[in-house]
DNA sequence: AGCACGCCGACT
DNA sequence: GTCGGCGTGCTC
């Protein structure tokens, strides 16, 4: 029979959170070209456009109802690989999320233009209007003329509903872009360089520049100054230059309009880029050599391997080579890092081996770029793709590699929207959608992927050596306690932490202090009648921030200005409670005034380049003490910091969550990673209360065994990861009734099936966020994929019969917290 | 997710 | 008397 005659329908994935495919029919002049993983555009409800992917090609006509059509194709070819939907679709079990909401993770926003999409006009200078076509040419003029069109603005100029093709066509001239990626424009930081015009780069003509400055001594000294800074006479930073305390920048700023001194600006990301230029390419050591080899060879019996290798053992060589190995084949490589780990240095030292096929694919980035980078994976432009979590999601051709770097990382899990995935884990799935090796890389084993290797899962291949034979530094834990009694602790320092600080710096050496992201919230409180500023909308006190003078919820981002008198009893004797980083740099400038502080926290590197600007003016040895939180641990190659204090280790230890101890482990570990690189032996300091804590000790002996054994241990009696397998539900509603109700009738429904493997209902430690009350409930599931299979339908049933009972409780499954 | 439909309270 | 609050159900 001739297929082509019969009807063909399409079930499509749409970017929402629904349970269903939805089953639309195709037009004839589409019924041919139509192909799985086709982007579609299509009407869904009333007036709703959105763009779909073909999930399924069939020709069933529904029986119950009349399919609408699908009004266009949106692409040539289809944007999503049957490998993709694959991944999609375990995903989407797996994590227990509809697939529509795997769909809208996976693309960029660009390509999921809906009704909704505002397109605005660009003004570019370059755009080739002659080239248009007469529609994309009435739709240019008209977007200039009005300079923001909605989708159907754009139907009713153009007279008709398919006019994806034609605003498509207007992008790639950039004269139009989509409304939220101009919101994300940024300017990145550019800093100022002077130079010495071409005339005077000769002996003779700068002789006769001096002589025709004879009378303006001023403008003569700055040019001296330039020329003592740059006897090459290559351009120096301005900064630099009008250091010098003797120079006005007046005289300067009249050279450069009178075209003797030239300006100029670069961004800071490209001065990293010609910083990283220099180094020389490096050959494997015979560590890194043999380490190459093992992994070569375990990979010919195991899909996934895993790189154990101490801090500044030169993972990141074993991958270079791994990498090119694979370029060699033919094929691509993903390369997975944690969002804050992804910095300049990195990629600059990737881009330095492979160039231009290196593609970079993270959060920060705009979604043209977002989505040039989507269809250049999908091209096979790129060879290498360097990205955060959401790089699992790229459109591999031929994909022979994944590796996972910093794997034990818990920001490769997603937390907030739905998909909640770990990246890791994806990666390790990749292995059969894409037929590739992963490749899992730390300096400390998670737990999971420990059990895995035991369980010889995975193979693993250790390095031991640091790099250049530096020696690890010296962990030194102070007694907070101890030191207080004997009057050698006040404020947030100790006396031995302050003298280690004074030590550095007298040696023109750099310190770096950390501070843990979890507690380090700062917040107001009244001496008087102990009065604590609290969010209106959550149960958690105020952050106080003294930078912008205001009271902000890190839940929900409310924010007030900063009271002057306590609100219950107006007295005006409020205090900062809690240490934050804000503090840390205060005391840290009272005590040594001279010293240059740099603070690395959110509030310092909110902008895009905000991160690479610290670090660079750290690595140029322009900050002399660097506090942080979380991001100070992360990739950064220091060769100049003798001192690590960590100010309060108890914060960490204190946390209650089975992860704690590994987590504690990983951190100072990492930290510990920063201090004395090449010759020197660095030093690490360690203020706790608890200085007998067997993690601290360990972590002083370089211990990692003791950590796994009694962690493992802890883990197998409780039944928590990776001995089980976890979910956590959440239950929100306005009505703090509703919501015990609810969780309390799904954990009998739970309860009833799966016995004693439900916790809870639990109310968290913080109770209500954004006016919503929340319970949570825990479930542990022991290791067993058909069981896991069938308690997590169970689970499904359980939360549907709570909804149809609880029509306006919010109910979030949470796979492997 | 968005949107329409529908049923109750406080206002021109 | 109506306007608009949000609870409920549906979208191929």
């Amino acid at each position: 029979m001739n297929t082509a005659s019969k009807p063909v329908f399409a079930e499509v994935i749409l970017p929402l959170a629904l349970p269903k495919l939805y089953t639309y029919a195709l037009p004839f002049e589409l019924a041919e070209k139509v192909q799985i993983g086709h982007r579609v555009i299509v009407q869904f409800g009333k007036k709703k456009i959105y763009s779909a992917i073909v999930h399924s090609i069939h020709h069933q006509m529904p029986a119950e109802y009349q399919p609408k059509l699908i009004e266009e194709i949106a692409d040539e070819k289809p944007v999503v690989t049957q490998a993709q939907l694959k991944l999609w679709q375990w995903m989407s079990t797996y994590y227990m999320c509809t697939l529509g909401e795997v769909m809208a993770a996976a693309l960029p926003s660009a390509l999921k233009l809906s009704s909704e999409t505002v397109f605005l006009y660009n003004e570019v200078s370059d755009a080739d209007w002659s080239s248009l076509s007469d529609d994309a040419f009435i739709l240019a003029e008209a977007l200039q003329a009005n300079s923001e069109l909605k989708l159907e603005d754009v139907q009713a100029i153009l007279g008709r509903k398919t006019v994806y093709p034609i605003v498509e066509e207007l992008m790639v001239q950039r004269i139009c872009v989509v409304k939220e990626e101009l919101q994300q424009k940024y300017s990145p930081k550019t800093v100022a360089f002077i130079g010495l015009n071409q005339r005077y780069q000769s002996e003779r003509a700068i002789n006769a520049l001096f002589e025709k400055l004879e009378n303006k001594p001023k403008q003569a000294d700055v040019v001296m100054c330039f020329l003592q800074m740059s006897p090459n006479k290559k351009p120096v930073l301005k900064a630099e230059l009008l250091k010098n305390e003797k120079l006005s920048s007046s005289s300067l700023q009249t050279l450069v309009k009178n075209e003797i001194l030239t300006e100029e600006k670069q961004t800071v990301s490209r001065l990293l880029e010609d910083a990283l230029e220099i180094d020389a390419l490096e050959l494997l050591n015979e560590e890194q050599q043999n380490s190459l080899k093992e992994i070569q060879n375990s990979f010919k019996e195991r899909d996934v391997v895993v790189l154990e290798g101490v801090t500044g053992s030169g993972k990141t060589h074993v991958y270079i080579k791994l990498i090119e190995e694979q370029i060699e084949k033919g094929n691509q490589v993903l390369y997975l890092l944690p969002e804050i780990a992804l910095t300049a240095q990195i990629v600059m030292r990737l881009k330095k081996y492979f160039g231009e096929r290196v593609g970079i694919y993270h959060s920060k980035f705009n979604e043209q770029e977002r989505v040039e980078i989507y269809r250049n994976v999908l091209l096979k432009k790129y060879d290498v793709v360097l990205s955060a979590r959401s790089g699992v999601f790229l459109p591999f051709r031929q994909l022979g590699l994944v590796i996972v770097d910093e794997e034990h990382e818990r920001s490769f899990k997603q937390f907030d929207p739905a998909p909640r995935y770990h990246a890791r884990d994806v990666a390790v799935i990749m292995t059969h959608f894409y037929g590739c090796k992963t490749l899992l890389g730390t300096a400390t084993l998670s737990l999971e992927t420990y059990r895995n290797v035991e369980a010889g899962k995975y193979g693993k291949v250790q390095m031991h050596k640091r790099f250049g034979n530096a020696v690890l530094p010296e962990i030194e834990l102070l007694d907070t306690v101890d030191l207080k009694k004997r009057k050698q602790m006040s404020g947030i320092f100790s006396n031995p932490m302050k003298e280690a600080i004074a030590a550095a710096l007298a040696q023109k050496e750099q310190v770096i202090l950390f501070l843990n992201r979890r507690g380090f919230a700062s917040y107001l409180n009244c001496n008087v009648c102990d009065w604590v500023p609290y969010c209106p909308h959550c149960d958690v006190s105020l952050t106080y921030h003294k930078f912008f003078n205001k009271l902000i919820c890190h839940y929900c981002n409310y924010q007030e200005m900063n009271p002057k008198s306590c609100k219950a009893c107006g007295s005006n004797d409020l205090n900062v409670k809690g240490i934050g980083t804000e503090q840390v740099e205060d005391e840290i400038s009272i005590i040594f005034p001279e010293a240059k502080v740099g603070r690395l926290d959110l509030d310092t590197t909110r902008r895009k380049h905000g991160h690479e600007e610290i670090i660079f003016d750290f690595q140029d040895k322009k900050i002399d003490v660097l506090i942080g939180t979380q991001m100070v641990t992360k990739g950064l190659d220091f060769d100049n910091v003798s001192v690590v204090g960590i100010i309060n280790a108890d914060q960490l230890l204190n946390i209650p969550d089975f992860r704690t101890g590994e987590r504690a482990f990983q951190l100072v570990a990492q930290v510990s990673g920063r201090a004395g690189r090449k010759d020197k032996k660095g030093r690490v300091l360690v203020q706790t209360a608890n200085p007998e804590n067997y993690i601290l000790q360990a972590v002083k002996e370089y211990d990692f065994n003791t950590v796994l054994f009694h962690e493992m241990n802890h883990r197998k009696m409780y039944l928590y990861p990776p001995f089980t397998n976890l979910i956590q539900i959440t239950l929100k509603h306005k009505q703090a009734e509703a919501v015990s109700d609810a969780a309390l009738q799904l954990a009998n429904i739970l309860r009833a099936r799966l016995c004693n493997r439900i916790l809870g209902p639990t109310t968290p430690m913080i109770s209500r966020i954004n006016n919503q009350f929340l319970k949570q409930i825990l479930i542990k599931l022991e290791k067993d994929s058909t069981f896991i299979k069938n308690a997590k339908a169970e689970i499904l049933q359980a939360v549907d019969e709570i909804h149809s009972k609880f029509k306006t409780v919010r109910v979030v499954i949470d796979v492997d917290p």
